[in-house]
RNA sequence: GUCCCCAUCGUCUAGCGGUCUAGGACUCCGCCCUUUCAAGGCGGCAACACGGGUUCGAGUCCCGUUGGGGAUGCCA
């Protein structure tokens, strides 16, 4: 199912903060189209928006692509990725004006654009006028507008933008994945092409671009179905070819909202709505705070943010690959997840079921448009999780053991003490973790061995369960059994185990009489690791005092 | 409001007119294994939004209704 085709395909992210879900995703299928057809993948920087653009974001975006193994052929370089071998560079919007510049000036030459004069502030009057008219703003050229006037009044010096003069007929979007889409004459209107600070508006810039570095096939959000057929028509106008034009669906929360970079500033929005803070104890100065909470088109950056639900004591949505990558999920698994939004392998596995389990690689092989999907899909974190844990426990322990590495130095380098037996936390958390957080989350599979003795919380079904019940209780068999332990020598889960086993086989009770009597007593819960593990992590001494502190349950 | 897109289990999806008493995955629920948990094995619950057509035959094609989403920016 390959397209014999050589595609070339671009991801144009705007930077204005880490890559989100949706970014990924078009990415991903852009960077796959263009591998299993022996193309181009090319990425640009679309900072166009002088006040909302940062090198920090784009630092951050160049990154998040590199750990999911998106790599580009042409783009920003970052260590051996990127670089422009057919000269089609430079890959940064704002090192282009020229081009837009010139393309600006043909179309104003063949009066296909011109010089408009209204503020924003009128705009958004007229707008609310056709609002409340119950009718669609449409901004078109006046009949009587006089050319010669505006032209002078332009070069007088006056403030304005630059509008495409939008032609007078349907446009008709042919769309791989969603087929002809009409768009009728009336409800196009001519939009501006240059801000008034001289900066090019997207859509300009993005179809000078998609020109000028042979973009073959244009690959984005079906969000931006609507621009397609300006596009279309500036594309006409300047002679330039049409791509091929695929809209993927939209990627949903579970409320089915459109998941978007923007959900971290509206879940903190609400939430300082919600319970109305302090101002004076927030992280942010009283000015900048209430002008946030005033415009909802006004976002704080993601450090603010950061510090904002710090603050508050409030926890994010995840959105953002950075985010996935902090929570311990494995670039393979996320990859494999987001390609399953939208599209589908349609192979059956050997054993009759549907291939749903993918590598990149497989997916840079066998990806094609034609089996994309329409609808849009939500994004499941049961599922992504199910998947995390699924390829965490067949990695081999040294693979294990090096993913933990990286991401613990990344992430909470501070969290393991030098006394800690390592290998054996991850021996005993491995097979239990659903993300790679979890060998040291104070919620996790080894969570009893951060904990500070006086700190273990006894689970009082379990205490009545297995320490407070039977003849001899579990209570009685821990004295014993602290005997037994504090005779152990080496004191590892081999033979913590065959003695605890030994000890039973002589007293003709079952395993469970003593493991879990000893487990609630040292860990506060009935389940952790295996016994053995779970004894040999805590270490001889810690073992008996969280005996002796246990003892005291009973005495007490 | 207007325009555009979409519509199979709760969620992601397979299905491209008959092989569909609709398949897989996640979740959930049983059972097995077992010193607990996790993993694993086995089994179960669960869907073609609705109404009209077209056709010998419709989940699959057409129209409408309803529902959901997106856009409506001098953001991208």
């Amino acid at each position: 199912m390959t397209d014999p085709t050589p595609a070339v395909t671009r991801f144009a992210p705007s930077p204005t903060g880490h890559l989100h879900v949706g970014g990924a995703r078009t990415a991903l299928f852009c960077w796959a189209l263009a591998r299993a057809t022996g193309g181009t993948f090319l990425l640009r920087i679309e900072d166009t928006d002088q006040a909302r653009s940062s090198d920090e974001a784009v630092r951050g975006i160049l990154e998040d692509l590199h750990w999911l193994g998106i790599d580009w052929d042409e783009g920003p370089t970052l260590g051996a990725v990127g670089g422009d071998p057919r000269s089609v560079g430079p890959f940064y919007q704002s090192e282009r004006r020229d081009l837009y510049d010139a393309a600006i000036q043909d179309l104003l030459a063949l009066d296909l654009a011109y010089p408009a004069f209204e503020t924003p502030e009128e705009l958004d009057a007229m707008r609310v006028e056709a609002q409340q008219a119950k009718q669609n703003f449409r901004y078109l050229r006046a009949e009587d507008w006089d050319r010669d006037a505006a032209l002078e009044r332009w070069q007088a010096g006056e403030e304005c933008v630059i509008r495409f003069r939008m032609p007078d007929e349907a446009v008709t979007v042919e769309d791989v994945i969603l087929g002809a889409v009409d768009f009728a004459s009336e409800q196009l209107d001519d939009f501006v092409i240059r801000k008034r600070d001289g900066f090019p508006t997207y859509h300009l810039a993005v179809v000078v671009d998609d020109e000028a570095m042979g973009i073959t096939h244009v690959l984005r959000g079906q969000e931006h179905l609507n621009n397609t057929p300006k596009h279309m028509a500036l594309q006409r106008a300047l002679g330039y070819r049409i791509p091929v034009f695929a809209h993927l669906p939209v990627i949903q929360n579970a409320d089915g909202s459109k998941m978007s970079k923007r959900d971290k500033d509206k879940a903190a929005r609400a939430f300082v709505k919600d319970t109305g803070p302090d101002p004076t104890t927030l992280p942010i100065d009283g000015d900048r705070l209430a002008r946030w909470i005033k415009d909802k088109k006004g976002q704080l950056d993601t450090s603010e943010l950061d510090e904002l639900a710090a603050a508050l004591d409030m926890t994010l949505p995840e959105v953002t690959v950075e985010d996935f990558r902090s929570g311990g999920y494995l670039p393979d698994v996320v990859v494999n997840f987001l390609a399953l939004l939208g599209w589908s392998p349609g192979t059956k596995n050997a054993d009759g079921k549907d291939l749903e389990r993918f590598s990149p690689g497989y997916l840079g092989e066998h990806f094609a448009l034609d089996r994309v999907g329409r609808g849009n899909a939500r994004f499941d974190r049961t599922k992504l999780l199910a998947f995390n844990q699924e390829t965490i426990g067949t990695l081999p322990p040294e693979e294990f053991t090096a993913r933990w590495t990286e991401w613990l130095g990344r992430y909470a380098p501070a969290r393991v003490s030098t006394e800690l037996d390592v290998p054996l936390l991850l021996r005993a958390t491995q097979p239990r973790s659903r993300t790679l957080a979890d060998p040291t989350a104070a919620d996790g599979p080894g969570a009893f061995a951060f904990k500070a003795d006086a700190d273990i919380a006894y689970d009082e079904k379990a205490v009545g369960k297995w320490l407070a019940k039977g003849e001899p209780s579990g209570f009685d068999r821990l004295e014993p059994l602290a005997d037994l332990v504090r005779s152990l020598s080496p004191f590892e889960p081999e033979s913590i185990e065959a003695a605890i086993a030994d000890w039973c086989a002589k007293n003709e009770i079952g395993m469970g009489k003593a493991a879990q009597p000893l487990r609630v007593a040292v860990t506060g819960s009935a389940a952790s690791p295996p016994l053995g593990e779970t004894l040999a992590l805590l270490g001889q001494d810690a073992v008996l005092a969280r005996i002796q502190q246990c003892l005291r349950l009973r005495d007490a």
